[in-house]
DNA sequence: CATGAATGAGTGTTCATTCAT
DNA sequence: TATGAATGAACACTCATTCAT
């Protein structure tokens, strides 16, 4: 027992290393030597579970992602709906960014330059939970839940490419305190990217016209304001 | 006249030579000496004009930007309303990006994740080309054009995150010909954004109680049913 | 019984797997990890029977020249006469040569340029074949049956050198098809050193005066003069 | 005239430093660092001249050889004759050995075993210059001046393995005072290869055909008949 | 002023070799 | 004893950067 566990922390103590390493000074800027001081481990051994700088950079995706996504996908069994689903995934991403900040860095800004990242089993994972984001968006789009006249592709883009703005925003201006918010923020984030950001003045063509008697007692029931969910429009308007 | 022409001629040529290798290889990979012979000069004529290699990549953004932006700012000052204003901002963007793909590679891939280059006066304009746009939103949401209850931030996030997002994607999935299409697509994203990617059939949520007298003549009047929707939102009146 | 063979065994399986490695692609190029792959031990095996690498390698020709030694000088007991010996030495080193080609090419190639390998136990008895072969010559030049004006050293240079440089062409060359059949050859190249590559002519200027009486009837059957050779020796008998 | 000297010079200095250290102590044990301060200029710009230390290996024979090849080619021009030609070829072969011992020692100890080696330019040359070797000594067959029933290519083995082996030797030997000698050997060298080592103590070959008259009494002295050699020589004397 | 030539400084990578089990 | 795991030591090679011309 102890000698894999012994490998596998030792394995390990270098992948934490290196994305400690990694995410702080860049993949360029950062030497074997150093990660291997830090994993507290001799300079050989690093290349003896990883055969070359590279190979360990990537080595943290598949790390991380495997775990991630392959949770993600169980989780998805349990929800219906294509926004709940959306929601879900969407969810998870910021949970992992949030909970590992230096994993968000170093996918952000390290990987996603690598071109031969894109050859890697890692970014399949990653193209696999994109495509199953992706779906989750096609399947919404069939059942009208989405708009009809928006590529799924767009969708996404809008989706993906605001969350990683966001995250790439607070790294850089080093206010990790706010990232801690982003997954709080989701819904409202959710909310907007759905109905977007226009301010709906106007009941939008809803006009029902009801002719009472002057006798007629009236009431009206409003719901409770929704929480944290949908910011779902709401339009009441009542005339006589 | 011709010194100078030939000198900033070269100058310019070592920029536009950095920019093709920067972009196609990155920074790292990249050599000092590739670039010299893609602009035709000697290295050492490289240090004439730039004492560093990090040095040449920020003149890169500082000769791109400057113009761009100076020329964003005076056309800014012919559009009213906010929402043209920003419409204006997002368009020179992606001008910007697709008139010069190497340039967006560059910007997107190399310069975001360099630290150093966020002290840098070419970052100081890209900020403040950042900052008109928040504060065209600002502008928006104050005039009543955005909703009140989002942040500016956020809704700036949501813009340059899904152009940033599409052109890294596409850039890295080497589809060239979709980029030229963004620009034309621009006004129907920024509907998308700005209304959100609800299918708006209906307003939802709207439950009217209404306690009416048996002698209250009744008229519902129904709207189009929805037609292939499965997960169809809940509507529900209740009439007495 | 089992323990020590398996031993011996191992350490036999660790020489044969080290020359076929070395002799494939050289001392340096070879590695102890692929040669204890090859020998189907663990690395630290090897150092267990080998405190060295290089000792590994001087480890080769000392089990397979203490064999073929020990047999050559046995048989050189039955042989008489200094050219059967010559021959029978150079037909040993021929045969050893021939039938283990990797230790041909590990001797010729690897072993000779390895200035320490001569301070070996390995490199001893490859002196002592030479010595023997020397002496043969030596006796040779004593008893007429060589030439009494060439040094026995140059002499053996020239057996030895054309053996090892046909060994090597062939090897270099990779015709092993060839190598079959150098054995096969060794007397023609026996008697070609022995003998001379010149062609005999000499008979050419032959002068025989022969007295008879002057019924005998006398016939001399020239042959061909040579053309072109210039510095052909000319030796002349005359007889009565 | 002073730049394309020091640069040569330069080039020069650096590939005589390497033979000097490589034949010394062998390619892999050299260090580029020991080259380098062995020819006053620094590692890098080894690297400047040679791509790579094996490059820089191959560099060597280059140099050397093409000149001597070329030398020899021209003055084989005004050589007539097989003899003379393979005598001043093998002429060259020494005095290029001698006159540069560190070449000797690179050449048959450390390129020969690089297979690498065999792709090489210079290795062209060597096979260039064997070739010619050849072809003198086919001409000397087809001429009648070498005897007709022996291979060139073993005739060629047996002078170069013969040289080769002399220098190596006295390389390992360390007896740099015998080789000086060799090239005042040469003419007796080849003597004896021409001549064989065998003693001639009668004329070999010669055939005689006498008619005499039935009253002549003859006599035929034998000798020892060659038991298995197949090529061996015949003698045949025939006397009165 | 432009450059050919040179280099200082640093890094990834390799292996022979050794412990701890 | 045999080995999986770890490492010390060393080396080839690169490249940004600087002189001398």
């Amino acid at each position: 027992m102890s000698a894999p566990n012994a490998k596998e922390g030792r394995k390990d103590r270098i992948i934490e290393a290196a994305l400690r390493i990694f995410a702080g000074k860049g993949f360029q800027e950062a030497t074997i030597a150093e990660i291997s001081r830090e994993a507290e481990v001799s300079e050989p051994t690093v290349y003896e579970h990883f055969g070359t700088k590279e190979e360990l950079l990537f080595a943290i995706p598949e790390k991380i992602t495997r775990d991630s996504i392959e949770e993600m996908e169980k989780i998805l069994d349990f929800i219906q709906g294509a926004e709940a689903r959306v929601r879900a995934i969407l969810r998870a991403y910021i949970r992992l960014y949030q909970t590992n900040p230096d994993y968000a860095a170093l996918a952000l800004l390290q990987l996603s330059p690598n071109k031969r990242f894109r050859q890697t089993r890692a970014h399949g994972s990653i193209r696999r939970a994109a495509h199953i984001l992706l779906d989750a968006i096609k399947e919404g789009v069939a059942d009208g839940t989405f708009r009809q006249n928006v590529g799924p592709y767009l969708i996404r883009s809008m989706l993906l490419g605001c969350i990683e703005h966001m995250f790439i925003h607070w790294h850089v201006q080093g206010k990790p305190e706010e990232k801690a918010d982003i997954l709080n923020r989701l819904d409202a984030i959710m909310d907007i990217i759905l109905d977007g950001v226009r301010s709906k003045r106007q009941p939008q063509d809803l006009t029902i016209h009801i002719e009472l008697p002057a006798t007629v007692k009236f009431q009206e029931r409003h719901r409770a304001g929704v929480k944290r969910a949908s910011v779902a429009p709401r339009k009441k308007e009542t005339k006589k």
